[in-house]
This record gives C-alpha cells, structure tokens and sequence, in this order.
RNA sequence: GGCUACGUAGCUCAGUCGGUUAGAGCACAGCAUUCAUAAUGCUGGGGUCGGUGGUUCAAGUCCACCCGUAGCUACCA
C-alpha cells in the first residue's frame, strides 16, 4: 500500500472559489479518489493563503481586519469545495500556529546553514498609505517606450522588463500620491547555491518535460538570491528576531505541512513519517503553470537546505478559458464556484473537466453547447442508460434478481481487463483518455444489448430467463463502469451502489460480478442538461449582475418603495411548536396587525410589550403554519440568539413613516 | 523582445521512433428500432492537418521563417 500526501495549490483569502480554482480541486480529487479507490493511504490537504498586501488593503475596503475577512472567506472556500464533492481530508489557513511554527524552525535552519543574508534595498514607499509599494501597485511611464500607465514589472506596450523605480512620474494606485524611494534592510534565500542540486532535482519523475525544458531555461539564465521578507505594515509573520514579515511566497507552501500537521495533531498521525528527509511516503503537488517557479524552484530548495523531504511529484496543470477565451466579468464568463451550483449539478462539471483532462499543460476550454453536449449524450445517454433500459426488465420480469450465471463471459472479460489501461491512465492524469475508455465499453454494452433484443424475446413466453440472462450481463456491465467513473462522479457512485445494492464498490470488486443477486428498483440517476440552465447561469455572472450582488447600490426611489412605519408592541407572545417565532401584535397608528418574528431566542415575550420598533408595513403578507405574517420587524441578526431589535427614540406615534 | 507550449473535420480532441486512401466522440444526414431519462443500433457526408519555404524515396509528424493563441520573463498575488 502506498502513503500519499496530496495538495492543491493555496486559493487566495481575498476572493471567492471559481471555475479555474474548481479545475485543480476536481482534478486533483479524482486522482485523490482512484488512489483511494485502489486501496492507497491518501490524504489531500489544503488550505487558504491568507498574507500579503492584498489580504491587507481588502479588508481595509470592506472596513474589517483581516483575520475577520480570512475566517470568513474560508468558511465559504470550505463550502463551496464540499458542494462540488472535493474531499479535502483538512483545509486549514496559512494564518495558524502551525504555519508559524515551521515558517519561523525552517527560517531558522536556513539561518543557521548560512543560507540568509541581508541586503539595503531601495524600493518606492507611499507616504500617504505609509507603506512599501509592490510592483503592482505602481503605474508610470515605460522607461523604454515612453507610453504612460504601465505596472512597475513590465511594460504592456512594448513588453520591456524593468525595476519599478526606473518608471517615469510614478505613482500609487492605492492613494494617488507620488511615491518617495526608501531604502530598507531586506532578508534574502541564497537560491544560488542550489543551482547545482536543483539540475539533478529536475526530471520527468518530478515535472512533466515540457515544464523541465522551463525551469531549465531558468537554470540556465542563472538563479538570483530571493527576497524572502516585507516591511510593516504587512499581513503576514514576523521573521524571528526582525521586525520584517516573511513574504507571502515564503510561507504559503510552507502552509502545505501546516495544514497536514494540524490533520496530525488530530487524527494522531505521525508528520515525521511524511516529512522526515528519509521519509519513504509520497508527496503529490498540484498547481497552475503559472507557479511553477515556487514549487519547483524555490519550494524544493527551502526543503533541501531545511533538511525537510522533497516532493515526488509536481502536477501542473494549464488554465481555463471559457468559449475560448480568458474568463471575464463583463462576458459573463467569470464563474463563481456559487453561482454554478444555483443553476448545474456539481457532477456536469465534475465530469467534463475529467474529459478534458490531460498529463499535460494546456489550456482547457469550457465551451458551454459542448458541455451540454457531452453530458447529455455521453452520461445520460449512452451510460446510464444502460442500467435503465435493463432495470426494467429485471425488476418487472426477475424479481428483480440477477442471472445465475453470465451470458457472455467473454464480453465482460473485456470490461474487467480494462481495469489496467484505465487505470494506468488515471494514475498518469490522463483522465479524458479514461472516460474516453469508459465510453468506448458503454458503447460496446449498448451494442451487445441491441442485438439480443430482450424486447423483442419478452414477445413469446417462456423466454424469461434468457432476458433475465441478457439484461443481467448489461447490469453487470454497467457496474464495472460505475467503478471506473468513480473517482469523477461519486454521487453517481453512491446512487448505483443503492441501486445495485451491493454495499461500498472498490477497485477490487471489478473481477467480481454479481450473480444471483437481488437489486432495488432503479430511478433515474442522472437529469440531463437543460441549456436554458446554463445560460441562466452565464446571465447571473455578467458584470453588472456581480455588482448588484456584491454591492448592492440602489438607487433613492428603491429605498423609498419601502414603507417603514413606527410601530407599538402591544402583545408578544410565544408561537407553540416554532423553536424561534414569536406571534406580535403591532399598533401601527390606524390599526393593529399580526407579525410573526423568529427572535424568541433573544426576548421573552414579556419584555417586548409597550416598545417602540420598526415595521415593513408594505410587506407582502405571507402565510406560515401558525398563521399570517403582516410585515415584519426590523432587527440586527448575527445568527439566531444574538438579535437586537431596532428601537426608535421615545416621543414617536406608532404609524409615523420612517424615511 | 526572449523563452515554453499550442494551432488537425461545425465543436472538443487523438495521432507514439516521419511510412500504405489522416482518426475518435459529439453535432449533422439516411435507415432500423421503440426496452430505456426522444435514449439505442447500422450506414454515410465532412479536413489540401495555421501559412510559406526546405530536408527526405516518403512530413500532420523533422528544420527555418511568418501569422495567431496561452503562459512565463523572479522583490505580482
């Protein structure tokens, strides 16, 4: 049995999950799940990145301290990976004790090796924000072309690289004002010294060879020294015995044993046997092609000189474009994580980035007619129908028990010997080339099906048991396709296994048919793909719907179409059989009305009478089980028993419009 | 600008060390069928393999240049 270690790459605290984070989780979760499947030890960790500026300014924006935004934003990362049936054994956040721990005892062993070394450097400083700028957060002239607006990186006029201090009349994009050149003492990572260790590192065991040929170039361009550290004020950890924090880059993979650490501490397993130099366990890395650099150059360079183990693996993977095209908010083509699951199944998805999957990295297209296409026809048509269109047979003419024996022994031998190339391919991440095996088989049951008719044997009598035998294969089949598409679609799994009802399916339960074996009653697995769906979906992603969402701005004459009303509790008193209703009885000026109000956890009835609040008097009246709600009070909620309900001065009549 | 990749049928993609009339799935057309979530089976049409030039007996496959796309180009996250 092999140990394995598996994570996908930190997703930033200062957004929300969407279609290009979906691709990694789901990739790496099938190949989590077949490892599984085989009977493996996997166990796939994450976490959220929680440092640097961006955290910073962005919770500055919305007028809350970071830790408040990254709790926050990490609840929702944690549901959204769950809805789309991703099973992360722990997902963490690079702001733990954990994460400050090995950042601080791996600094400190850099150090301590002679790895470290510390540096004036001269970089540009907003005085107004009172910070050090990234380059990113500068705009000038192009030193090289003179075309004014450009980043303090590289110009996107003309494509020269250049140091942000050398932009003309710079200024910053957080206050406006022109930044003054500070100098400061930096800490840096002699990555130098590993040009040679990094050479032999580098192979078609640890990177596919089209990002070998990348990193080679690099190599071979010469390593710099790397800045590992940022000047207050910075989100992040302090470098033991500076007054510096560790620069996001430097604690996020580092964020990758945090997290497995703290699934230790938990679960009583041992790091050692995971991160020992010695450690005979594996360690699988998944990440965009755009972070190569981090994990495959400086990431296995920390570890080396820190005298952690190395990854066996790093699985790079392209980006996603949507009708071939980069993702974008006003195209409506930038997908929420939340947004797709109000309108599609998490399995659609599931299932077609697994078709399009490959070892390489290539950019993978999300074409919205294929992918309605693909699952209709492929899934619902041409797989599950195969249990459909035998299920009845066997539940109206069998008792719904299978064959005694197997029809066509050779034909499910072919099913069964697929397990080592479809296996093989999955292992590999070649997964579109397994679902297309996969549907290869699907077509080959189909056909065996079509020509032995059991339709049209049902039209004499006594041919029971040559349907029963017939349709019996086609379930059996269909199994071993259910194991096959396991890894990709587990609640497809789970559904057919009821149906079936042949407990939990494994890896080894594919040599095994079932004989003699009574099955449930099938109902539909799988709904096809209404188009209409999609569309809604891409409709609720274009810009100007995102901004209603996030920042709901209206307009004077919205606000005035609420009509809020002083109003007088005159009685309050608990609805019986509702956990947190209480039935109000409200003056409002010209006559009373009922309102049902859930903050029975927070007030006794008793205390309510004789006050003064704030009623909805244009509220649609709804019906509840214990009667009409005429409007409803106002009150600020921060769950069911911290509500506070909206008081209004003394001196007021009930019915006064508020406005 | 340099680098790493990619560009094959309407769509999404295979094409291993260059070797017979370039493949698959979906879509499309015709036929059959009606057990099945209008699902399935059979047959068929459709591509001068981004362009130009070259190497070779032979190039989608190798080389050069050009065009297009994506990414990288380290103190961006």
């Amino acid at each position: 049995m092999r140990r394995i270690l598996v994570t996908s790459a930190l997703p930033n605290a200062n957004g929300a999950i969407h279609l290009g984070h979906l691709l990694e989780h789901i990739q790496t979760d099938i190949w989590v799940r077949y490892q599984r499947l085989l009977g493996n030890e996997c166990l796939y960790v994450c976490a959220d990145d929680t440092h640097g500026t961006g955290t910073m300014l962005k919770a500055e924006e919305l007028g809350i301290s970071a830790e408040q935004l990254i709790d926050q934003v990490r609840i929702d990362h944690i549901e959204d990976f769950k809805d789309f049936l991703v099973q992360h054994d722990n997902y963490h956040s690079t702001h733990s004790p954990e994460n400050e721990r090995y950042s601080g005892l791996i600094y400190e062993r850099l150090k301590d090796a002679g790895y470290i070394f510390t540096k004036e450097v001269e970089q540009l400083y907003d005085p107004e924000k009172q910070l050090f700028l990234a380059d990113r957060y500068v705009k000038g002239t192009c030193p090289h072309c003179g075309v004014d607006d450009q980043y303090g990186d590289n110009c996107e006029a003309c494509g020269a690289t250049y140091d942000a201090t050398e932009l003309g009349e710079p200024r910053s994009l957080l206050s406006g004002s022109q930044p003054t050149l500070e100098s400061s003492t930096h800490h840096f990572f002699d990555l130098a010294q590993f040009k040679e260790f990094l050479n032999g590192w580098i192979s078609t065991e640890t990177v596919q060879s089209e990002v070998a040929n990348k990193l080679k170039e690099w190599l071979d361009a010469g390593l710099k020294a790397w800045d590992i550290s940022r000047d207050a004020p910075y989100f992040g950890f302090l470098i033991p015995g500076t007054d510096k924090y560790f620069y996001v880059w430097m604690d996020a993979p580092i964020g990758y044993m945090a997290s497995f650490s703290n699934y230790c501490d938990k679960n009583d397993l041992n790091f050692e046997e995971f991160w020992a130099s010695d450690s005979v366990t594996e360690v699988h890395h998944f990440i965009g092609k755009d972070i190569v650099n981090f994990h495959a150059l400086f990431w296995p360079a920390v570890l080396k000189a820190s005298g952690f183990r190395l990854p066996t693996r790093i699985h790079s993977h392209g980006f996603i474009t949507v009708e071939g095209r980069k993702m974008s908010k006003s195209r409506g083509t930038f997908i929420n994580a939340r947004t797709y699951l109000a309108h599609l199944e998490p399995e659609y998805l599931r299932y077609y980035y697994a078709a399009k999957l490959s070892p390489n990295n290539d950019d993978i297209d999300v074409n919205w007619d294929d992918f309605v296409q693909r699952v209709n026809s492929d899934l619902v048509g041409k797989i599950v129908n195969i249990a459909s269109r035998c299920a009845g047979f066997i539940n109206q003419s069998s008792e719904s028990t299978l064959a005694p024996t197997i029809h066509d022994t050779q034909l499910l031998q072919v099913f069964v010997d697929a397990q080592e190339s479809i296996g093989q391919l999955y292992e590999a991440g070649d997964t579109n080339r397994a679902v297309r095996e996969v549907a290869a088989l699907a077509d080959r049951a189909n056909q065996y099906i079509a020509n032995h008719a059991p339709w049209e044997l049902a039209k004499t009598e006594g041919q029971e048991s040559q349907i029963q035998a017939i349709c019996s294969l086609g379930i059996n089949m269909y199994r071993i396709l259910v194991i096959y598409l396991k890894p990709i679609l587990p609640r497809l799994a789970e559904q057919s296994e009821k149906f079936l009802a042949c407990g939990e399916l494994d890896w080894t339960d594919i040599g095994t048919p079932l004989v003699n074996h009574r099955i449930n009653v099938f109902e539909p697995l799988f709904k096809r793909i209404d188009k209409r769906a999609v569309d809604a979906m891409v409709d609720a992603s274009r810009e100007d719907h995102v901004e209603t969402v996030d920042n709901p701005m209206i307009k004077i004459d919205d606000f005035e179409q609420i009509d809020l009303r002083v109003a007088r509790i005159v009685s309050a008193e608990s609805v019986d059989g509702a956990d947190k209703l209480l039935r109000l009885t409200l003056d409002v000026g010209d006559h009373h009305r009922t309102v049902f109000s859930g903050i029975k956890l927070a007030y006794a009835p008793e205390d309510l009478v004789g006050r003064l609040t704030v009623v909805v008097a244009n509220l649609e009246s709804r019906e509840m089980r214990f009667g009409t709600s005429e409007g409803m009070v106002l009150a600020a909620a921060n769950g069911d028993s911290e509500v506070f309900l909206i008081s209004v001065d003394t001196g007021a009549e009930p019915g006064t419009r508020i406005t």
